[in-house]
DNA sequence: TGCCTGATTGCCT
DNA sequence: GGCAATCAGGCAA
């Protein structure tokens, strides 16, 4: 395989530090997924944190659960989930095993493997025309990597699924807001993204830039 | 057991 | 801007 494996692939110690830390340094990271036609990569472009203590947003904020079993397991392994009862969502566990904290990975700006993309992401009367369509959302970049819960708890070690390293997103094109869809921690600006790029799922009127000037 | 809600999306008006 | 699709977990009864 050409693409495969990736190379740079982060480390079980890059995703076993504070939840916070490691949603701003995922920025610009790229997510890889081996898919039986070829290799899919997209740049993370926008992510939510996602804490045990004191978040009531967390799936975690209970105990853990069969359901949020892999959000206490080993950190830098997947997390998957279905919403709404339709769209499944991808995590990345972080901080040290036990605490239970994950970040939501919510857009991608794809980059390898469009076509397959493409493809899975096509709706009963054709494929989709825009692009932005594949991957800017939570449901749509799982739909578009092929990502679904057979995929929770699976290491990102890259044998089938890594992170790797890109281009460090400078503090200036930070921006951060209140979690999308959340009804308690709103308070908390725990969404990341990078500004202006078109493939952020969706911008709010709050959002501020991480680095005031 | 039954009802309600949710880290969403896409189609409809 | 409204709303259906669709289902698992939490909670009341």
């Amino acid at each position: 395989m050409r693409d495969w494996p990736p190379t740079s692939i982060l480390p079980m110690s890059f995703f076993a530090r504070p939840t916070l830390e490691v949603a701003r340094d995922l920025l610009g990271c790229i997510l890889w997924i081996l898919d039986p036609r070829g290799a899919l990569s997209g740049k993370i472009v926008e992510v939510e944190a996602y804490h045990q203590f004191e978040d009531p947003a967390s799936h975690s904020a209970m105990g853990p659960r069969p359901r949020n079993a892999s959000m206490f397991g080993e950190p830098g392994r997947l997390y998957v989930y279905r919403i709404y009862g339709i769209h499944d969502c991808v995590n990345i566990v972080t901080e040290p095993q036990g605490i239970g904290a994950a970040i939501l990975i919510r857009a991608l700006e794809p980059l390898t493997g469009l076509t397959v993309m493409r493809e899975r992401r096509s709706r009963p009367d054709g494929p989709l025309e825009r692009i932005r369509d594949l991957t800017s959302g939570p449901g749509r970049l799982a739909q578009a990597m092929g990502i679904d819960r057979s995929d929770d708890g699976r290491p990102l070690d890259g044998n089938r699924v890594a992170v790797c390293a890109g281009n460090p997103v400078p503090d200036t094109e930070v921006c951060t807001t209140p979690r999308i869809g959340v009804s308690r921690g709103r308070e908390h600006p725990w969404r990341f993204c990078v500004q202006g790029n078109p493939f952020v799922s969706r911008s709010i009127p709050t959002t501020i830039p991480i680095h005031s000037h």
